[in-house]
DNA sequence: CATGAATGAGCTTTCATTCAT
DNA sequence: AATGAATGAAAGCTCATTCAT
């Protein structure tokens, strides 16, 4: 009875294999050529010839351009969101936590430099961008939502644990945000492979601390921290 | 001084006038439409229809799709920066000064949300992203030098007067740039139309102060006060 | 005044004559190569090339390829119900006229052999037909219910003047359709010119005396005449 | 006669049997598509998924595309000529057994509204029409030939037995066919289901006794029927 | 100098056919 | 022999750019 059952499951677990070591090369070719061309600038040929596959073949995967990216951003960005997203072996002071979550995005920043291209060509940091909202539409801003999503919640926390300025989370997770970008936009400008550890520990102590002289006259805290002692 | 002479000198200065008005006209309509569709999406027919002229004469002010975008870039980031660069009137104290120009900053691009749009779609703040490469070139680097020189002597100016950490510039200017990035975006993502003083405090405030709780334990920079007592 | 007022006037009849040629260029170039290639098989480049202009032009004039179809069969299609329908320096006598009407559709179809085979192609001479109704869809139908009304205007004229058998006119109409189009297509399948005007008469008195002997043994309406003797 | 001689007849025989059934669901499932969709329009892949098997298997069975268009034109035209054709068991006289003929056709056109869109879509009852002779080529004439002769035999019957007008057999064929074909678009056009009896009468009426009123003034064929009495 | 139609290279997408399983 | 994914030639259509008026 064997070989009949076996067929059923074998030669779908094999096509299914197959099917996925295309749509994975697809998207890999399609991350670097975005990357290198922007989304308009990419034809799909340049796609398939890096992923040394025919036209259709696409086709046979992605039912548009736009839904190659589309697919490219969101396989991307939920590893992303993961490496943001504190772990639970994360250590506990949030200051060193927020070291690491920041750590790990620097670091993907650094390995996916294509995508992080790519994301940026796609406004995929700042929902309503035009070429963003015309070529990934209403998907673009649940891209945009579930990253802000997470960063508000990392400052949630930093709130709760009373680590961050007891203010509004917005503002605070807008700039947390900024900076992040800033930097890896930076690494990515300047083609340089600096040292990351570093560069999150500077992020975080400017996020933290700002960027003004702690001892500067008039300085507003330091007066609350007068009436403290 | 017949009137022939007259028509010489008077001749022309109406002609530059009126070609002053198309071009001006062209690039008021390509900032509309570019923030709309984005640069690829936007036909110059598009533009020429948004400006009331037939498209030759789109190419009659300008050689080529691209350098209407950059003349409009060019235009438009001449003036952001000269609203981000310090003025004579700007009260002294660094953290008022700056203030005074993320505000202008602020308002700048609350005025021109589609300029804003075009700027981000065109990865102008953020030097050799794809698009922008592909369509600037050089061009978008020399654009991006300028607006990073400027925010870099403001932060010099702010380290020389010691009202910012003595630490190298670059970091430091990335990071105002990223807030202030970051606040745009916020603004014309939100559609909303806030109260841009408090705004400019609020930046101001965490660029010099940081997200962290001031009287927090373990906070570095205490200790160096420590140090300094 | 002139220059101004006559360039608004001279300047889009010229524009309009141009715009006309071109159109009809177009239009005689697709009915030559849709009449040797099928429609499907007429690439727009094939019609360009014909009409010696660019692809592109033909888009200026037509939003796409069936566009181009349908407005050949239209301008045609007007023609040839013009010639099927009877003129006013037609002889009175019923018979006569018929032979008038249909001698002018015969001509045409001999003229415009391209665009007879064009309009088998399309089904134009059959209602709901499969490419034609995909290709042409509810237009078709207007097409064809045009030409149907004019038959069945002709036949109705005949019935009033009591030339035709008191009948049903939609059997009367369809046959009379039947047997020009089983002419036209002969003449096309034949290649050959023969004499039209034997033709249309041989039609003539096909469609009124049929093709049965006359005096053949049982034949129906010869014992209606017995009645009337 | 042992179980492997069996087979070596046996095999086969089911084997053929397996083919002619994919065969003749490749043939139905194709009916049906290429009447919806037409030649063009219909893919492979909508006709093996009529049939309910896949691409390839098609591929298994026909070399091309087109190769099912011509099988099956092939084995409904037969068919049909079967049914044009007279049959040992038709009445005598020619009106008669013309009848039965027709309405035999007519039950075929009936009972195969798909192929009879198909064979007009392909121009089959019109030899020499583009895209018949674009995809069917030669064979399309061959296919046309079978049936003008079939339609000539039977006018050739009818002229031997004196039954139809002593005249060029041909335009006498082509008018039967012409009526024929009318009537059977007719129907396809309806979607309705007439009496074809009725129907049956009505054609072999009009084709025998023509359209014009018996009676009616000036009738050529009334004056030889006086000189005859 | 404004105009707007002509141009044609170039792109996305389709689909008949092939072929490894 | 059935399967269905891979293939790539081919076609429709777009749009930046040119140019005659």
């Amino acid at each position: 009875m064997s070989s009949s059952s076996e067929r059923r499951t074998a030669l779908p677990r094999r096509r299914d294999e197959a099917k996925a070591l295309f749509r994975n090369a697809i998207l890999d070719a399609a991350e670097h050529v975005f990357a290198q061309q922007g989304f308009h600038g990419a034809r799909i040929q340049d796609i398939a010839d890096h992923a040394r596959i025919a036209v259709g073949t696409v086709y046979n995967h992605f039912e548009q351009k736009e839904d190659v990216l589309h697919a490219l951003l969101e396989v991307r960005l939920e590893e992303m969101i993961g490496n943001l997203r504190p772990q639970p072996t994360d250590p506990e002071p949030f200051e060193q936590k927020l070291r690491c979550c920041i750590l790990r995005t620097l670091r993907f920043a650094e390995e996916h430099r294509d995508f992080h291209q790519v994301a940026l060509d796609c406004g995929l940091f700042a929902k309503g961008t035009a070429s963003a909202s015309n070529i990934l539409k209403e998907k673009a801003v649940a891209h945009f939502e579930k990253l802000r999503a997470t960063t508000l919640a990392l400052v949630n926390e930093g709130l709760k644990c009373g680590a961050l300025r007891p203010m509004d989370p917005v503002p605070l997770a807008r700039m947390l945000g900024g900076l992040i970008r800033s930097s890896s936009i930076g690494m990515l400008m300047e083609q340089s492979h600096p040292d990351l550890e570093a560069e999150a520990s500077l992020l975080v102590d400017l996020y933290l601390n700002g960027a003004g002289r702690a001892d500067r006259p008039g300085r507003p805290r330091d007066e609350s921290d007068l009436g403290e002692r």
